[in-house]
DNA sequence: TAGCATCTCCGAAAGCTGTCGTAGACCGAT
DNA sequence: ATCGGTCTACGACAGCTTTCGGAGATGCTA
C-alpha cells in the first residue's frame, strides 16, 4: 500500500491544506472528524471534504496515520508549522522580488505596521542571537 | 457591448494577472504585443495567452482599453499598483491571524530579516506622519 | 448476531488558472 | 481592389483545488 509519501522538503501547502494543517498541529494528532469540528464555523464543509484534504496531506507526507481508534484514522504532523509557512512565505515573497524589505515597505505605507511592531521585533532579534534558520 | 466591468473596490489577481499588470503599469498604457515582449524570456508565453490575460484583466476592470493604433487596442491600468498590492497582502496576512506582527516574526526567525532592514523601515515611519491609508 | 452509525475509499463534478489554436476582422502596402 | 500580416474574439483543454456523494467496510450496542 503506497499510502504516503516521504515528506518533500518543502512541499506546497493549499490554502485549505494549510487551514486542515493548522488544526492538526494545534491539537497534536486528530481524527477527520476532530478536524471538522474545530474547524471555523463560517464556512464548513461536508466531513468528506475534510477527509479529501486529510489524504492530500497525506499523500504529500505532512501528515501520516499512527493509529486507529474505533474505525477511524488519527493523524499526526510530519512537517513542522514553521517549514510549511516558510515555503509558503518565500513563495509570496517572490511578488516583491524575493527580499522582505519591499512587503515592509508595504506594509508600513499601508498602515499595516507602525513603529510599536517594529520595536518589539527588534528587540526579539537583539535578544536571539540570530541563528538564522535549521531550527524545525 | 458588455466587454468591461467597473473596478471592484479590491480585486483578486492571479499571479501571472499581477505579472501581466506589473507590465501595464510600468509601461503606462500597453498593447498586447508590448506586454507579451517585456515580459522576462524565461517562460514567455504564446501571444493569445497575454491576449487571455488582458481580456480576463479587462473583464475585472483592471485594465481598459483607450483607443487603438493600426487594429490594437491599447490598454491602461484602472488599479493602482498600490491597491493590487494591498488586497493580496491583506489575502496572505489572513493566514497570519490577519496583523504584520506574527508575520513580522517568522520573517526575522527564519532570517529574512535583519535589524538594518528593520531600522530602515523605522526611518521611513518616523520621517512620514503616519498618513495611514486612503493614499492610492 | 443483527442493526445502525460512522468511517474509509474512490471517484468525480465544478471552478479557477494558465495555455493555446482557429476563424475571421482589419489595416496598410502594392 | 487585393493580399499578407497582424490583431481580435472566442472557445477549448489540461492541471489544480475545492467540493461532495455513494458503496462498502467496520465497530459498538441491544
Amino acid at each position: 500500500m503506497k499510502r504516503s509519501r516521504s515528506p518533500r522538503p518543502s512541499l506546497k501547502l493549499t490554502r485549505f491544506e494549510l487551514q486542515v494543517m493548522e488544526q492538526v498541529w494545534k491539537l497534536g494528532k486528530a481524527s477527520v472528524r476532530e478536524i471538522l469540528e474545530v474547524l471555523p464555523h463560517r464556512q464548513r464543509p461536508a466531513y468528506t471534504t475534510v477527509q479529501t484534504i486529510v489524504r492530500r496531506l497525506e499523500e504529500k507526507g505532512a501528515v501520516e496515520q499512527v493509529k486507529k481508534i474505533g474505525n477511524a484514522h488519527i493523524y499526526e504532523p510530519r512537517i513542522s508549522r514553521k517549514a510549511a509557512y516558510r515555503r509558503l512565505v518565500d513563495d509570496f515573497l517572490d511578488l516583491f522580488g524575493g527580499s522582505a524589505r519591499p512587503l515592509m515597505a508595504h506594509l508600513a505605507e499601508t498602515g499595516k505596521l507602525d513603529l510599536e511592531d517594529l520595536r518589539e521585533i527588534e528587540r526579539r532579534l537583539e535578544d536571539e542571537p540570530a541563528v538564522a534558520g535549521a531550527l524545525d
